[in-house]
RNA sequence: CGGGGCGUAGCGCAGUUUGGUAGCGCGCACGGUUCGGGUCCGUGAGGUCGGAAGUUCAAAUCUUCUCGCCCCGACCA
């Protein structure tokens, strides 16, 4: 493609609404632009890595035994009113009404729909199991489309279903679904992660997500150093450490006086002991009920872990009002000595010998308490992991990550194929629910993520397995000699099956190589009348920073040494 | 949905406090100049100041309403 007729139209100054890495440079390099809040339109070169990824990602597909289905983007609310989702989707979904005022929607994920062609397509048990597989536009009405094309209310999904004859099955299925995973995100060119989902909602069956590391993820995840263990920060386990034992001669608990202090920061100041030796103390509201939750001085409290250990659906931090009237103190002063509900503290809070606590008096706090001793609750693992804990599995050190939630896997069970009735029967007659599975992966938001992942100061450094193009060729100048120079390379590299971009155009030379390091492809060759006296030309990866390390080969080894490149890179 | 902020030329911004003929940079067009990391000089085109109503002799500027967008949070099968 010859730059000249190609639309590629980069700019200086970003939209000021961008702020992400991945926003600003795909809008920067012409690689996107924005309609609406989360709404995008990709172009020339944007829908290339699109396709690219697309492409990559249904290879692994079919070839783990998966077919691709095409299904209505527009749909009837029937489907989703037989799940029941109609109604617990919520805001989340977008809705419309036809001419005749019937209820319509577009569709934010498929699993009725394809339900739905299971149960009428699929009666034998013979006919099982079936993996099909849909690479569409979904829509989801978004309470905040965020950060360009990693949070948006229309963007491209792939999303497989896999049908079974019982749960081994299914467990099969999803086995072979986490290794093309495993393929197609190795072949993204990506750092990244399979780590263990919060499987809460959907009832505990088995469930990760692949996880792009970043600077600045959404999600906080932890990952072993020694092994591959890895999970959300809210679900990791914490090990249990043995049963402490305390000594057992520390003084009776004793109320002082702390105007004013009311952080566990300002106390820790003020009374000379570590936030470790702290009992922090939180009243939560958990399906209205207020419950105090304690964690250790240096820990954060896991409303999710919580939550599970309460068997709560709803929780948060309780209104400042409700915690002055049930603790008869100002924020900052509350302590579960005395504390009229139900308490429920980290286990960790077992093993502080000497803490200090709020005395639930305004202005005061409680010093030499001990969990156990001086009040009575119930202990459980409720707090985040942090880095440098132990991993469960190993007892490996864990260190803290940012991560772009990519891909997502689990067993659905029959929860779908029971309300939608998507049966067949099995060698005895017996009608039975065929159990399925859902995995999912943001193709656009793949695109994103791979440039939060891959970029520097000047712009994006493609892997060369999604890159627009592969080879980037600079053409300095009009001289006879280079355009002959660049018509036979971009010949010979076409004919080797190389996508090429020849930037033709009549522009100074400082201002091509600004373009081609913004729009990232990961090979640049320069031909320039320069080095061409002594037929030569530059080849230099878009990664190596230093413009001066650029390598000098000859023009006529230039298609099998760009070549060979291209691959090695395809390789790495 | 709670909190904060922003809508002025294609993009980035100034002008709004204190009402008085709408400006700068980039980009774009034309002429010249330059030619290996966003050349330099000149000329020019381009704006219902998000929208509506109001106050006023006069509104980008003041008042009310409204729409849109961004950020933090809540939410995210």
């Amino acid at each position: 493609m010859r730059y000249s007729r190609a639309l590629i139209p980069t700019v200086k100054e970003a939209p000021s609404d961008a702020v992400t890495a991945s926003h600003i440079l795909l809008t920067r390099a012409g690689y996107v632009r924005r309609i609406g809040a989360g709404i995008y339109s990709f172009l020339p070169i944007g829908f290339r890595v699109l396709k690219k990824i697309e492409q990559i990602i249904t290879g692994e597909m079919d070839r783990a035994g998966a077919q691709q289905v095409l299904l209505p983007a527009l749909l009837p609310a029937d489907y989703f009113k037989e799940s029941g989702r109609w109604d617990s989707f919520g805001d989340t979904m977008m809705r419309l009404k036809d001419r005749k005022g019937g209820d319509y929607h577009l569709g934010p994920t498929h699993e009725e729909i394809i339900c739905d062609m299971a149960r009428r397509e699929i009666k034998s048990y013979r006919d099982l199991p079936k993996n099909l597989y849909q690479v569409q536009t979904k829509y989801r009405d978004e309470a905040r489309p965020r950060a360009g094309l990693l949070r948006c209310r229309e963007f491209t999904m792939k999303d497989a279903y896999s049908f079974d004859l019982n749960d081994a099955g299914a467990l099969e299925s999803y086995e072979t679904m986490r290794a093309a995973y495993t393929r197609i995100f190795d072949r993204t060119g990506l750092t990244y992660r399979m780590v263990n989902a919060d499987s809460g909602a959907m009832g505990g069956s088995q469930s990760a997500e692949f996880q792009v590391l970043t600077q600045s993820g959404e999600d906080q995840i932890v990952a072993c150093e020694k092994c591959d263990y890895a999970a959300n920060v809210e679900v990791a386990s914490v090990r249990a450490g043995e049963p402490p034992t305390l000594p057992s001669d520390i003084p009776a608990r004793k109320q002082v006086s702390t105007p004013k202090k009311k952080t566990i920061e300002d106390v820790s100041k003020f009374l000379d002991k570590e936030p470790a030796s702290f009992l922090k103390s939180l009243v939560v509201r958990a399906d209205g009920e207020l419950v105090m939750a304690v964690v250790r001085g240096d820990h954060e409290l896991s409303e999710t872990k919580l939550a599970r250990v309460l068997g709560v659906s709803e929780i948060g931090l309780a209104e400042p009002g409700a915690v002055v009237k049930t603790t008869g103190a100002k924020l900052g002063f509350s302590g579960p000595v005395g504390f009229s509900g139900k308490v429920v503290i980290d286990s960790a809070v077992l093993g502080i010998a000497d803490g200090v606590c709020g005395a639930n008096v305004t202005d005061a706090h409680l010093v030499h308490v001990q969990a156990e001793r001086d009040f009575e609750a119930t202990s459980a693992d409720i707090r985040n992991v942090t880095e440098g804990d132990v991993c469960p599995e190993c007892g490996g050190q864990l260190k803290l990550y940012r991560g772009i939630e990519a891909g997502h896997i689990f067993v659905l069970g029959t929860h779908y194929s029971d309300k939608m009735g998507a049966t067949y029967l099995d060698k005895e007659q017996v009608k039975r629910s065929m159990v399925m599975g859902c995995y999912g992966i943001g193709v656009s938001r793949l695109v994103a993520a791979t440039v939060e992942q891959h970029h520097d100061d000047n712009g994006i450094l493609w892997p060369m397995s999604i890159a627009p193009y592969q080879v980037h060729i600079a053409q300095l100048g009009e001289e006879p000699q280079v355009v002959e120079a660049v018509a036979k390379l971009e010949q010979d590299l076409e004919d080797a099956g190389i996508e090429v971009l020849i930037d033709d155009r009549k522009e100074r030379p400082g201002v091509k190589f600004k373009d081609a390091d913004l729009i990232g492809i990961p090979l640049r060759v320069t031909v320039g009348a320069r080095s061409l006296k002594t037929g030569q030309v530059e080849l230099k990866p878009r990664a190596e920073p230093n413009p001066k390390n650029a390598e000098l080969i000859q023009l006529s080894d230039a298609p099998q040494l760009i070549v060979e490149r291209v691959q090695k890179l395809l390789k790495s």
